[in-house]
DNA sequence: TTCCAGGTGCATA
DNA sequence: TATGCACATGGA
């Protein structure tokens, strides 16, 4: 896909293999609203990128181009993904259907507590308490708020947590705050994934599945196969033969089937059994 | 009222 | 190793 930085934007060129609606409706960002343009707002850190489209694509407007060039993995080719991907019969439909996709490089920091509110929550209210972290504990910018760093929520109580809503999990953030910092993070980015994989989930609130999602969405990581209710509810649909498998042994069958091209897949198909087709 | 949401921790066998 | 249950919260 064709795209070209300037000073304070990026103009992406053609629409198949960019869809800001895909991209961040896909249920791996929570920090997104849609403005009343009709264009998306994205928030990431500190920074904050707006999304327009154009005749011939998008252009995102940012004061931060080359991180949003990242965050948004325009060098990675998706039409070489979704080339390797349409192999496999049961991700024709998905991949037709979440064209545009993309698996975004997000902040391992900013993923890992989001993902810990996510636990057993949905998505509307996981938006919502992460907004709300974001009011309370977070530098205020022009227009929005930064998302907190770790020294900011190193000052929130454990009640700070249960009052933006998170329930239970208020304790796991508590206490996942007193064991990680963005730097550790960072030097975990060398461990294999399998090391990484054991490093998250000896973290408190942090199982297989809010570790393959940081994984994923931060590490960057294709070779992993987040399973959440969405995914136990396709592996019925499509595996009706192998019923009653435990969450492990449908995330070793299908990281056995799609390898490297796990995480992708899982996107296309997570996306696909939310719209309800 | 019960079920569900991008599940995890812990006790038990 | 694997199974079962508790856990905050709010919308459907």
């Amino acid at each position: 896909m064709e795209y070209k930085i300037s000073k304070n934007k990026i103009q992406i060129f053609g629409k198949e293999d960019f869809s800001p609606e895909h991209i961040l409706e896909c249920g791996q960002i929570f920090s997104y609203e849609k403005a009343a343009g009709g264009h998306y707002v994205v928030f990431s850190t500190d920074k904050k990128a707006e999304i327009f489209e154009t005749e011939t694509g998008y252009e995102i407007v940012a004061e931060n181009p080359t991180y949003f060039e990242s965050f948004f993995d325009l060098q990675t080719d998706y039409a070489a993904l979704k080339a390797g991907l349409l192999r496999y019969e049961i991700l024709k439909e998905p991949i037709k259907f979440g064209h545009g996709i993309r698996i975004l490089k997000q902040d391992l920091f900013e993923t890992l507590i989001s993902f810990i509110v996510s636990a057993n929550n949905n998505i509307k209210r996981i938006q919502l308490i992460l907004n709300r972290m974001r009011e309370k504990f977070g530098t205020k910018m022009s227009g929005y708020y930064a998302f907190p760093t770790r020294k900011q929520l190193l000052a929130a109580t454990e009640e700070d947590f249960s009052a933006l809503g998170a329930g239970y999990r208020s304790k796991y953030l508590f206490k996942v705050l007193r064991h990680v910092n963005e730097d550790v993070l960072q030097d975990w980015q060398i461990l294999s994934t399998k090391s990484l994989r054991e490093k998250l989930i000896s973290l408190a609130g942090v199982g297989p599945k809010v570790a393959d999602c940081v994984l994923l969405f931060g590490f960057g990581r294709g070779d992993v196969f987040p399973v959440d209710t969405w995914i136990e509810k396709m592996y019925l649909r499509f595996y009706p033969a192998e019923k009653n498998l435990s969450r492990e042994k449908i995330r070793f069958n299908l990281t056995d089937e799609f390898g490297l091209l796990s995480g992708y897949a899982q996107q296309y198909l997570f996306f696909f059994m939310r719209s309800g087709l």
